[in-house]
DNA sequence: TCTGGGGTCCTAGGACCC
DNA sequence: TCTGGGGTCCTAGGACCC
C-alpha cells in the first residue's frame, strides 16, 4: 500500500502560522513578480478565486472581500517544508518516505491493515499539525495513482481517505471524472472526453493496448496499470541529484539594453551553478534563452517562443566563472538591439558526477577555483542575499522581479524573527 | 498595464555507422 | 542500370507534474 501526505494549500498555510489572526480568513500567495495566483487557502477558493489565474484579473475580488495577498516567500516555504518531511520521517523511518514535491510525500505503508492504516494516518496527521502547525491530507492506497485519488476524496472529508478494498476502489473511480486522475493534463482529457471515456472507471477498463496508442506509449500503460491496483510506479529513493539545472526568471518590466540582460543572465548562471555544486555535479553543456515580450491580442495567454541558443563546455565544470563566460557570449547573440524581452533563463545540462575534487593532482588550476566556489558558497550561504557576487551580475538590477508583499523569513533569518509583544 | 519557475519522462525522426 | 538492413545516438518537442 502506498499513502500519500499533502499539505493543505500549503504556501497559505506557512504564513498563516506566523499569522494566527488570518486563520478562517482568505489568503492567496502570488507567484514571482506578483504575477499570477499560485496558492488558495479554502476560503478564497470559496469566494471563487480561481487556479494560477493572473493576480490583476482577481483584484477586484481581492479587495472586495479584503483577501490577504502575499508575495511568495520561498525561504520561508522551503524551511517549513523541511520541517513536514523531516517529520514523517522521525514517523516512519528515513526509507519509507520519497519527497515528491515540496508539498507532498509518498509513504511506503504495505504489512497494515485497513485499520492500523487508519490509525496511523491519523497519527502522522496530528503529529504534523503539532509539530509545524501544518494541515494535511492522507490519501492510501494500493498504488500511488490510487492514492493521489484517495487523497483528493479526503480533502472533501474529513484528511484522511483509505481505498482498501475493491469495493471502495471501484466507488471512487465511478465517482471520479478522467481529468481529475493524476497523469491526464489537459490534452489527454480532449482526447478521452472524444473516445466517450468520462470517468476514472472507465478509464481503467481500457485496455493497455489502447493506452499505448493514445495515451503516450508506455506512459499510458502505466497509467492503466496503476488503476487496476497493479504498481507500476515504482518508489524512487534517490531524487536528490537532478538531471539538469534551471533558473529563469520573468524581468519586473520589460528590458530592451543589452546590459541589462547580460546581468540577468550572468545573475541566473551564479545562481544555477550554486545548486549544481550543492550536488556535487558538474555540467557539460549550458543553454542560454531570452522571450520578446511580444504585442498579442490573443484572448488566451502564451508564452510565446524562446530564442535559445547552447555551449557544449570543454569539460564539464561547476565553476561559476568558467559558466558565466559562454553564458555572456550567447547573451550576445541572442539580443537583438530594439527589441524588449520579458524573460531570460539559462540550463545546465548534461550533468556528471564532478571529479574535480578528486582530479585535481593533474589540473591544480581548477582545484583552486573550487575552493574559491566553496568560500563564495560559504559566505552567501551564512550571510546570505548573496554577499560576494560576481561583477557581471551587476548591482543596479533593473530587471528585478516586482515584490510588494513580502512576509518576514521568520524561521530563516534572524532579523526577521516572529516576536511577540 | 499587469499571466511563475521549476522539473520529469517519453517518442519520433534524423544523422550516422557498418 | 542498379542503391539494404539493422543498429545506435542524439535532439527537439510534447505531455505531464507541483
Amino acid at each position: 500500500m502506498k499513502a500519500i501526505v499533502d499539505c493543505n494549500s500549503f504556501y497559505c498555510s506557512c504564513e498563516r502560522v506566523f499569522r494566527p489572526d488570518l486563520e478562517q480568513k482568505p489568503v492567496v500567495v502570488l507567484s514571482n513578480n506578483d504575477g499570477c495566483i499560485i496558492a488558495r487557502s479554502k476560503e478564497a477558493k470559496a469566494i471563487g478565486i480561481g487556479m494560477t489565474g493572473p493576480y490583476f484579473k482577481a483584484k477586484p475580488l481581492i479587495e472586495k472581500y479584503g483577501v490577504e495577498a502575499f508575495s511568495s516567500n520561498y525561504n520561508l516555504y522551503g524551511d517549513m517544508s523541511w520541517r513536514v518531511m523531516e517529520t514523517l520521517k522521525t514517523i516512519l523511518g528515513e526509507n519509507k518516505v520519497e519527497v515528491y514535491s515540496v508539498d507532498e510525500a509518498f509513504l511506503d505503508v504495505h504489512g497494515f491493515t485497513s485499520a492500523q492504516l487508519q490509525t496511523l494516518a491519523k497519527e502522522i496527521k496530528n503529529t504534523i499539525e503539532k509539530w509545524t502547525g501544518v494541515k494535511v491530507s492522507i490519501g492510501i492506497a494500493p498504488t500511488k495513482t490510487l492514492s493521489k485519488l484517495a487523497n483528493r476524496i479526503s480533502k472533501k472529508q474529513d484528511g484522511i481517505t483509505v481505498l482498501s478494498d475493491d469495493n471502495k476502489i471501484i466507488h471512487a473511480l465511478q465517482s471520479t471524472s478522467v481529468n481529475d486522475i493524476w497523469g491526464i493534463g489537459h490534452q489527454y482529457k480532449e482526447k478521452l472526453l472524444n473516445f466517450g471515456i468520462y470517468t476514472a472507471w472507465d478509464l481503467r477498463n481500457l485496455s493497455e493496448e489502447w493506452a499505448r496508442k493514445n495515451l503516450g506509449g508506455v506512459v499510458g500503460i502505466r497509467l492503466i496499470k496503476e488503476l487496476n491496483g497493479q504498481e507500476a510506479i515504482v518508489m524512487d529513493k534517490d531524487l536528490t541529484n537532478k538531471k539538469m539545472i534551471a533558473t529563469t526568471r520573468m524581468f519586473g518590466n520589460a528590458v530592451t539594453d543589452l546590459a541589462d540582460i547580460k546581468e540577468a543572465i550572468a545573475t541566473y548562471t551564479a545562481r544555477a551553478a550554486e545548486k549544481l555544486r550543492r550536488q556535487q555535479s558538474a555540467a557539460s553543456i549550458i543553454s542560454a534563452f531570452v522571450v520578446p515580450k511580444e504585442n498579442t491580442t490573443a484572448p488566451h495567454f502564451t508564452h510565446g517562443p524562446s530564442i535559445s541558443t547552447y555551449t557544449i563546455l570543454p569539460q564539464p565544470t561547476s565553476l561559476t566563472n568558467e559558466l558565466i563566460k559562454p553564458a555572456m557570449k550567447m547573451a550576445d547573440q541572442l539580443f537583438e538591439a530594439g527589441k524588449k524581452y520579458k524573460k531570460a533563463g539559462i540550463v545546465l545540462s548534461g550533468l556528471v558526477p564532478d571529479s574535480c575534487i578528486q582530479a585535481n593532482l593533474f589540473t591544480p588550476g581548477r582545484s583552486i577555483g573550487r575552493y574559491l566556489m566553496e568560500m563564495i558558497d560559504n559566505i552567501n550561504f551564512s550571510m546570505r542575499d548573496d554577499m560576494v557576487k560576481f561583477a557581471s551580475s551587476g548591482t543596479k538590477r533593473n530587471w528585478k522581479m516586482r515584490q510588494a508583499f513580502h512576509s518576514p523569513r521568520y524561521t530563516t533569518r534572524w532579523n526577521e524573527l516572529y516576536e511577540i509583544s
